[in-house]
Parts: C-alpha cells; structure tokens; sequence
DNA sequence: AATGAATGAGTCTTCATTCAT
DNA sequence: GATGAATGAAGACTCATTCAT
C-alpha cells in the first residue's frame, strides 16, 4: 500500500521554477547536446509539476525554449522525452554510486555511503526526485525495461555488499540478499517519497545515518 | 529513485481476467449497492490493467456490466471512482489490521502480524495491489487528502508500536519511531512492488517474517 | 437587428421564484390538468430561467412536482412543453384582447387598448414575457406553425382596427395595414423586450399610451 | 409576444448555400485573417441554418474547409464564434450608419437613411439577418454584453437624431426619446424578422420609407 | 397512473504529432 | 536544422427518453 505524505499542488508549483530551464552550463559542446539536454530537463520540471500524463509537450517545448516540432527532431515520442531523461539521469547517479563505493570496501561503510548519495543525490534536484518518485512507473513496458536494466544494477550494487558482508562474517548470514535490498532500497525510497510529497523543505540527508543503521542492525552478525 | 522490478503488459493482461466482475457474491440485489459495487471492482481491474490515466469510463462500464451514463449515476467523475475505490479497499484493510493488533500486546508479534497483513491482502488481489503500488499517486490533491487522513492512520499505527516496544524496553531507544515507520513501510511496500511486476507469481507472504525480521532486528535492544 | 438592453443571470433567477409552481388554484377538476398545468407552469418558469436548450426536463419535473417519467405522460417530448405552454398562454391572451376590443369600436380606442393589454398581460408575468421575447422561434417549424396560426390572428385583428379606421377616414389611407401592424406589433415588442432584459424592474405598461400615441399619431388622417 | 411570420426548414435550407463560403475575395493569403474569416463565414451560414445551439462545430469546420480542431486556433469556444461573428458584422454595420449619416443634418433624411440602411443591410445577407433576429439573443451574459455596448451604441445614434429633431422643432417634443428609439427599432426589426421568417424573397428594402414615415409621421411637430 | 433508475447516442474540446516553409 | 500552424483521433460526460415495477 504505497502512498506517502501529503503534496500540494502549492509547494510543487513553487519549488519548481517556471522559467527557462538553464540548469547545464550552456556550453553548447555540440549542436546536439545543447538542446537536446535542455529538452530533458525541461521535461523533468514540466513532468515534476504536473505528471507525466498531464504534461504537455508545448509545454516543455517553451520551457526549453524551441519549437513544439524540434522536440521531434530529438525524440520519437513524448514517452521518450520520460525514458530519456530517467535514463539518463539514473545513469549518472549509478556512476557515482560505483565511484562513491570504490574507496572503501568495508560493506557497513558502503552500506552507509550508497544511503547517503541516495538521498543526497535526489534532495539536490528536487524536480527530479519527484519525477522518480511518481512518474517512473506509468508505462508499464517502459518501467518493465528501466527495471530489468538500470534499476537491476543499482539492487545488483546492494545486493552484492550485503553478500560480501555475509561472507566476510560482518552480516549474519540466513537472511536472503534479495530481501535485505529490497529492505534498504524500500527504506531509503519510502523516505524520499515522505520528502517529496512534504510541504516544508527538511534536509533529506540527515535521514541516512539513521535508516542504513536500522537496516544495518538488522544485519550484523 | 522508486521503481521496481519488472512488469509487462502481457503478463498483467493474462492476470487480469477480463470477463466481468463478479468479486462480490451478487445475492445482493439492491440496485444500488449492487452497481455501485460492481463499478469499483471493475475499476480496479481496468485500472490495475491500463493505469488510471489509459484507462477508458466505457470499458470500466462494459466490465461492470453497466451503460456509461449509469456510471455517473454513482460517481461525479472518473476521479471519483478511483478514490473510492482506493479508500474502500484502504478502509477495510485498516479495519482488519486494527482487529489483527487486538489480540496481542507483544510489539514484536504486532509487527509480524502487520507485516504479514499487509502482504497478505495485497497478494490476495494483485489487481488491487497494482492500483495500489501505481496509481494511487497521480492526482496530487487525491493524495494529499489520501496522505493526510486515510495513510498516516496505518502510519500511526506503526509508530505506535514502536513507541509501545521502546517504552517497554524490547525496542531500543534513539530511534525516531517515524523514521522506522517509514522503513517497515518501505521495506513492505517495495515486496510488493517487485511482487506486482515481476512475472512469475511467488508467494508475496512468505516474505513477511524476513522483512519484520530484518526491521525488529533492527530495532532490538 | 434584434436585441435589446441588458439582462444578468441574478436578475432572471431573483424574479423567478425556484419554488414549486401553484400559479393556478389547484382546483384539480380533472386528474389530467392538475399535473398538466403544473407542468406547463414549471416549464414556462425553468425555461424563463435558462432558455430552452438549457433548461432540463428533470428540472421542469421537479418543479412539477413531478416524477421525470411522469412528464411524458402528458406530454410526447421537450418541445410539446415548450409548444403547449406557449400556444395556451397566447391562445388566453387572445380570448382576452377579442374581448376587450368588444366594448368600443373606435379605431384609435382599440388601438390603445389593444397596446396596453399587450404590455399589461406580459407585464404581470416576467417569466411568460421572458419565453415570449426569447424561446418563442427555436424550433423553426414549431414557429412556422405559431406564426401561420395564433401569432397569425393577433396581427389579423391589428390589421382589420387600421383598416376599419382607414375606411372611417380616421387614419389616413396610403398605408399598408400589413406594415403599419409590423410597427404596432414591433414597437410593442421591442418595449417588452428591453423591459425583460432590464435589471429594475420598471412599470412597463406605463409605455402603453406613449407607444400608442407615436404610431397612431403616425396613421391620423 | 414575439414571434414572426412562418419559416420552415426546406425554405431555410434552400437559401443557405452548403458550399463552402467564400463571401470574401480569397487574394488575403495572411494564414490568419483567412481561416479567420472563413471560420466565421461559416458559423454565420450554419448557424442561420441550424441555430445556435443545433450547429455542431464539427459543421462548421467542414464548411470553413479547416479541421476540427482548426476552430480552436482562432476561437476559444462555440459561444466565442457567435460572439464574434454578431460583433464583427454589427461593427461594421454601426461603422456604415456613422458614414452614412454624415452627409446630412436633416432629422427626418437621416432617419429614412437609417431605415434603409438597416433593412438593406440585412436584406443583403439573409443567413446574417436570420442570426441577427434569432440566434442573438441565446447567451444571457453574451447579450447582456452585447446591449451594453454594441447595440447601445445604435441606440444612441436614433435618440441623438430625435433629440435633435426636437430641438430643432422638427419633431414634437414630449415625447421621450428612447420610447421612439425603442419604436423606430421595432418596427424594423419586425419587418426584418417577418422577412427572414417568411417563405417568398420579397424585397425588404421596399418597407423602409413606409416604416419611415409611420414613426416619421407620428413625430412630426 | 406514477415512478426514477437506467440507458446510450451525441459532441465539444484537447493535444500529440506532422510537414510545408 | 527549426518552426509552429494545422491536423484529426479520441473520450469524458450529459440528458432526453424508456420501461420494469
């Protein structure tokens, strides 16, 4: 029974900015990237405030600042515009999460570190976060590919600390690492969701010790 | 970054039969809570089938065996059908776990037999679960209201106990009893959400003790 | 170019009571005209109301008094209320101008008679005078019927006054009498008009002599 | 008690072309004023045809030779085609009464001036004049708008020549200027009406002098 | 005669997408 | 590549009318 605390259209409204979306340094590296990026994160603040299904294409055209028909020379379809710039933006995240493991191999640590760049990384782009939280799930065949490839690497990332963990004898064994992940990953989404949907601004992060030792706990030997 | 396992339309489609409803045995024959009945249940399987936003009021109203005009007859618009159907089934869910909580003051089986309840019902109507897991989101002020009155009563009742468990010294103190609402919420809903679109159909229960386990342990003096 | 001076949905819906209709003593001499009239009166009220495409026949039922099946008892669909209610009003208001036109058989009496009975009897019904001004031409071949037949013999009895004044050598000859009842009938018309489209609600039959006296001082010899 | 002399559906239907209309020289290429133009063109025909409330817009787009959806480029709604179309054809109208009566200062030519203005105005446009008596008066707030300041305006420009005519001796005074307003309008109106309503084409230019001279007459000092 | 629940045909409007410029 | 006017398919909802009771 999924569902979260209470969103208003209000708090949505205002913390997304309705002007013309500039959040990348326009360096315009190629003809391509320029407004094909500004069209992803155009769609992300459109799609954060309204859904996906009842935001308008015209809509992210002028928030990115072209023509309703560019967005066709980009992207097939208006799902694609979603796909793209989930993909894209989970992507970056799963870079950064394999880097952020790579400096320690204590799996407690790890497991600390993924919690913390988790909600650190959605609590910086607000937009964003809320677009994971609620809109990554509309297309079935969509969420059904998302999840079988990104989302799989990250629960793959979890999976694999828990294991090691057991094995180095940090974690008691006999709980399933199937399970804890989807424990720590259910943790942490729960309480992104919680944020998203809030009124009032609280900083996620501070959330993270907390959570990853609940589940920690749950795991030491 | 919510999102879950896979999900596919065929195997939503094969699971959701698409004769018409008839969930609730149909002795009853006053016309009106006969049809009123009727149209949720077949909301639940259109929209567990389709999502809210592609699912059409004439197949909802082919499924529950009534003219499109009858279904306004019952609701004011298709909005209202899935908040009432989402709180209807919310309601009774609650009823039965505040009956479940009755019969013990342990807050160690109290949470077992919540997690178990929770897996439970939901795996008892996948259509159901479905709509839950994904559609129960997509009206921000559905939500806000859902959120705000109906959810935070299950919420409630989870802190409860562990406030319950920490006073009586079996829980540990320290830990905010809203943060680990959040993640025996999340840790169950995210089973069910892998559960609702994975393919193959295990047995959701069979998770409830690991996952109440891995939380309690969590929270164990 | 019809239209006259203002009128606001506050002003039509303050003079027309929202109450059931009891214009009529309900002497109930038949079983068929008590429900009958009822409905003819609710009708005249909910269509003054919001015109006749606008206007529900639930709504002109519940007025009634009546069950919305009931209405097609007696009546064999929308536009025979709307037929019916108009062809009985106008059908008394002729009886009415015949007879008062029986007492004096000047021309330039009759005239004025005639002039104050028009803006009296419409006067002391706003809601009848609204569906006169108004809903009277919206079924084009329900009003080719009312003008070929009842309409036909108000301007009939206009034209034989200005032709029996002409041969008395009253009014001067050398006038059409079919454009001379045009002026006499659109004057009349237009003062009705503006006085069912005006806010305040002024004495309209003090307009009558004035009226009168423009157009017969137009036809003396 | 309005209401006019016969129309019946064949005769209506006969003198409306179902062409598609090309009333004005098609050289304005301008994409706008074009499919502009023709939108209202048609509503005009269509709706003399059907009336307002029985026009589809999907008619009207057909007969405008634009898709469906084209309408909703250039009008926000049905009810703002109709609006349209009634202000524009009466601003032009207002604009040639202002013209025409520059070239005199007499009261009594510049009311025959009017007259024949307003009745060959019309006259020269059947399906406008049909939607002018008929269709303008549907809408309660439109119309009210539409008094206010439209219709007014002509209102005005009939009292101010009274007025005058009274000051220069030429009319009898004591007699209110808005109750010859209200007749002189009247009259016409009712010969335009009866002429839209009726079967034969007759030519209603031809009325304008008698009408004239019936009020005329009636003011003379 | 009376009821009113049920019907289902009918239409305005939206908006993703196209394509001539 | 870029534009944005034009398209037209699609669907929620209304309401006159029916008919079993």
């Amino acid at each position: 029974m999924r569902s979260k605390a209470p969103i208003d259209e209000k708090s949505r409204a205002a913390e997304v900015s309705k002007r013309r979306v500039s959040l990348h340094s326009s360096k315009n590296n190629s003809r391509h990237s320029d407004k094909y990026q500004r069209i992803l994160d155009a769609a992300i603040l459109v799609i954060a405030e309204h859904g996906y299904f009842q935001s308008r294409v015209s809509e992210i055209a002028e928030r990115a600042g072209v023509a309703d028909g560019t967005i066709y020379l980009y992207f097939k379809n208006k799902e694609e515009i979603l796909r793209a710039a989930i993909t894209s933006a989970f992507t970056e995240f799963l870079r950064r999460a394999r880097h952020e493991l790579e400096s320690t191999s204590d799996p407690v640590e790890q497991l600390h570190r993924l919690a913390r760049l988790h909600l650190s990384a959605l609590s910086a782009n607000k937009p964003l976060a809320a677009v994971f939280q609620t809109e990554l799930r509309h297309s079935a065949k969509f969420l059904a590919e998302f999840s079988r490839t990104e989302l799989k690497q990250y629960f793959d990332l979890i999976r694999e600390i828990v294991r090691r963990g057991q094995q180095a004898g940090t974690f008691r064994p006999g709980v399933s690492d199937k399970i804890v992940a989807n424990c720590f990953f259910g943790a942490l989404d729960e309480m992104v969701t919680s944020w998203v949907l809030s009124d009032h601004d609280y900083p996620l992060e501070g959330a993270a010790v907390a959570v990853a030792d609940v589940i920690i706990s749950g795991l030491k030997a």
